[in-house]
DNA sequence: TGACGACTAGTGGTATGACCACTTACCAGA
DNA sequence: TCTGGTAAGTGGTCATACCACTAGTCGTCA
């Protein structure tokens, strides 16, 4: 598996010198990018191989390509849509630093309604997923990996399959950061509790109080870390 | 201005006719594609070309591609991003008919947050804009374009990135919808008293009124859209 | 007999080089 | 001065050959 040293196929390598290059400011939005066959040329790799990765890059929201015009950096956050995120979470360093607490900020609108719909429509799956968090390994793999599958499940369960859309987008770059995150002892503790809290109201049956108890624990999660970064 | 008629470029038309037979059943998810050289011959373009098209459509999550293997088509609404929503608004007939009604709801958690936080932070643009509204063009255009707008600007001021990208993704499906939707006079009297309104909170600096009339107007169009598509 | 490993067909990935189509700006003619 | 054509630059497409990965086959060897 050669995760770190692989020397990269020229279509991923193109990406990844072409994007490096638009967020070092080397080709700042608003600017242009060489001609095709002069790119291809600096990069090393061939045209057609070039366009492929240009087309990409343009359904991302990074360029836009115009027949007979120059191509055209985007200014990515202004023009962009979700999906430069997977892109830029690869890029690691490049990631602004308040990418969390932005992610936290916009979780905390969406996951106490989803939880509201979630547990109203149906609470067999849910029920379910929730009583396996007991025998979880205390490894931070282990609780990212069930703590995304539980943002999931709700999402499916709410009814309204944008939801799941958002967070798809979101969801390397969640894995990447919730690695982290839940090296701490005491967060995996926390999330524990949660979802023992959750379990609760859901037997109980009781909608609004799961809506509240993920509410509760949204805004605690997002105002902890502005603290934490915040010092 | 050849709009409806155009014969569509090679790479276009064959993203159309992809898509299209992906969304008919032809390639339903869960199915393989044919290898692109015979894909390529039954549409009628070449290899390269076929292969720029469907690169697009590996990001926005229609299908998996992999080395060696036959590529996969994906259950868009479970593994695909917020960017299938542009290329899906362009294939009207199959855009679900709730899709709607789900971006109503789903604007109805984001849209009084963002309020809030726009209000909050910085009032001179969001002011300037709102006066605007008052010589506003009795025409269909004129309102959905200032609707857009308005949605941005709350996004844009709000200092969260996440809230425009994620407007971004939705900005064709909008604006297609919307069109539709501001035909109706009573429509868009009803519009115009909702700026009178945010203009009020905005003006005497209250955050929280302003995200209250923002939220009572997103509930009340999401409840009226369900009544009317419930009949 | 069973497990291992080379072989091979099928599929995606890349390389060349030529030509088509659109945009722009320059320049000659009215 | 205005007009229209012309040429250069840029993206769009084509055609074909070859490289690289995957998975199933089949022969070999223990």
């Amino acid at each position: 598996m050669n995760n770190s040293a692989g020397p990269l196929r020229p279509t991923k390598f193109a990406e990844h010198k072409l994007v490096s290059s638009i967020l070092d400011g080397t080709y700042p939005p608003g600017s242009t990018l060489p001609a095709e066959r002069a790119l291809a040329g600096e990069l090393g790799v061939t045209r057609p191989t070039l366009r492929e990765t240009l087309k990409q890059m343009e359904t991302e929201g990074w360029i836009t390509i115009a027949h007979g015009k120059p191509t055209l950096v985007n200014d990515y956050l202004k023009t962009g849509g979700l999906g430069i995120l997977s892109t830029l979470t690869r890029h690691k360093g490049y990631v602004p630093s308040d990418f969390v607490s932005h992610f936290l900020e916009l979780r905390s609108a969406l996951m106490p309604r989803m939880a509201l719909f979630a547990v109203w429509e149906e609470r067999d799956s849910l029920l379910a997923y929730l009583k396996e968090a007991e025998g979880l390994d205390e490894t931070s793999e282990a609780y990212v990996t069930y703590d995304w599958g539980l943002h999931l499940i709700l999402a499916d369960l709410s009814g309204n399959p944008f939801y799941r859309m958002i967070l798809n987008d979101f969801g390397e770059m969640y894995l990447h950061m919730g690695g982290l995150y839940f090296e701490e002892d005491a967060h995996r503790r926390e999330s524990s509790a949660y979802y023992e809290a959750l379990l609760e109201a859901v037997e109980a049956k009781d909608c609004n109080g799961a809506s509240e108890v993920v509410r509760q624990t949204m805004e605690q999660a997002s105002a902890l870390w502005k603290s934490m970064m915040g010092t």
